[in-house]
DNA sequence: GTCTATAGGCGGATAGAC
DNA sequence: GTCTATCCGCCTATAGAC
């Protein structure tokens, strides 16, 4: 795993104690968090996020400088977990249907436990301006990198059976279940969230993986 | 954006000609359009538009009576050609994997040309908030209707292989390309928006739909 | 470190002249 | 119909007391 080069802190935020000994700056973080998951960042102010702590709003400046690097703080925490979440379930050896469905799990569970993670992303992703949050492009490189170096035995390295497909797909198939959400609850008229339709999904995604691996890696065999 | 005085009056635009036939209306219909999908529905404000349609911020209130009534007449236009699209690639005969094709195809087509529309959309999924845009559900609901009735014989009509869940797969794996935008091209190296690119993605989705439907096809005639 | 108080800007929306 | 001028609330961020 290659990880970033320790960034030299310009640091923003004038405490002397690191952000994560503190108490107060935990809380803040933490109350950050469930409000940027219920709302997304345009629709959280630096007050609510201040009430729910139970702490002056003139300390969350204190603890982080600003609202934007609060915010960068919080969606911090979440990508490492997640890609703990996926360097866990790659590489383990067994035959490439086990491979696949391996993390194809890992990733629905990730999601299941911070299916609000997936919103954040997903709201900013949406946006044409690119200029915000170069993390979640980080994020995204470093995880096709991950995804091509574990397939690259499985499938072509160009054309439309790339790694790059892949990645774009099965991303999308997971992660928009839990983007349309409430959506879906209208459309179906049954609850997508309730957990035997949670499990109900991950059989389809799981089907649909093995399905096109099978294919694909029977096309990689005997080529056009 | 939610500092929304309690109005308890609903208020209507004032304008006794139609939106439709007025130039101004439409001038800062075009405007709404342009930023909404430029930067997002809560980075735009009434004197951006105004300015990029040249007119007066006081105007817009005058023919659509509030920014939100503003930004649902954008989402409406884009729903009917939405619906126009895809009702035209349904229910022409020919083999499953032919309707798939042109279903696919159809799809396909209308985010090239509306690729901007995806963002607008996911934006608005992508937020807990239930209570904001109920077009956006009506649609899907409506959307997935269409798909269901389209493929009720060919498919299961419960369970992992039912048309509720190609439904999200598809939309998913066709959408989330043009979502994805920047993101790729840092992961890549390459530029997802190039016409080769796109004509490559493509590839990707109808062989996807095509392996999918195949084996779906066989499973439903002997069933385990 | 944690608070009170406030600055200063921008946002949506309205009143009313023309 | 279209504009000018303005109201007022909420926002991020800072100054400074304790």
């Amino acid at each position: 795993m290659s990880q970033e080069p320790a960034k030299e802190f310009v640091h923003q935020h004038r405490s002397k104690t690191p952000i994560e000994t503190s108490a107060r700056a935990l809380q803040i973080l933490h109350a950050a968090d469930a409000l940027l998951a219920e709302r997304g960042p345009d629709h959280v102010s630096m007050r609510e996020v201040a009430d729910r702590a139970g702490v002056n709003k003139a300390l969350i400046f204190y603890y982080f400088g600003s609202r934007t690097e609060l915010f960068e703080k919080v969606l911090e925490r979440y990508y490492r977990g997640h890609a703990r979440a996926l360097q866990g379930a790659f590489g383990k050896g067994g035959t490439p249907e086990e491979r696949v469905r391996r993390a194809i799990d890992a990733y629905i569970d990730f999601m299941d436990q911070n299916n609000l993670f997936a919103r954040l992303v997903m709201q900013e992703m949406a946006r044409q301006d690119d200029c915000k949050l170069p993390q979640i492009r980080a994020n995204m490189r470093e995880l096709y990198a991950l995804m091509r170096d574990e397939f690259a035995d499985l499938l072509p390295a160009e054309g439309p059976l790339a790694p790059k497909h892949f990645f774009i797909t099965f991303s999308a198939v997971v992660i928009n279940y839990y983007i349309y959400g409430s959506a879906l609850r209208s459309a179906w008229g049954t609850d997508p969230n309730a957990p035997d339709a949670m499990a109900e999904r991950r059989a389809h995604v799981q089907w649909l993986a093995q399905t096109l691996i099978e294919r694909a890696v029977r096309e990689r065999a005997k080529p056009l």
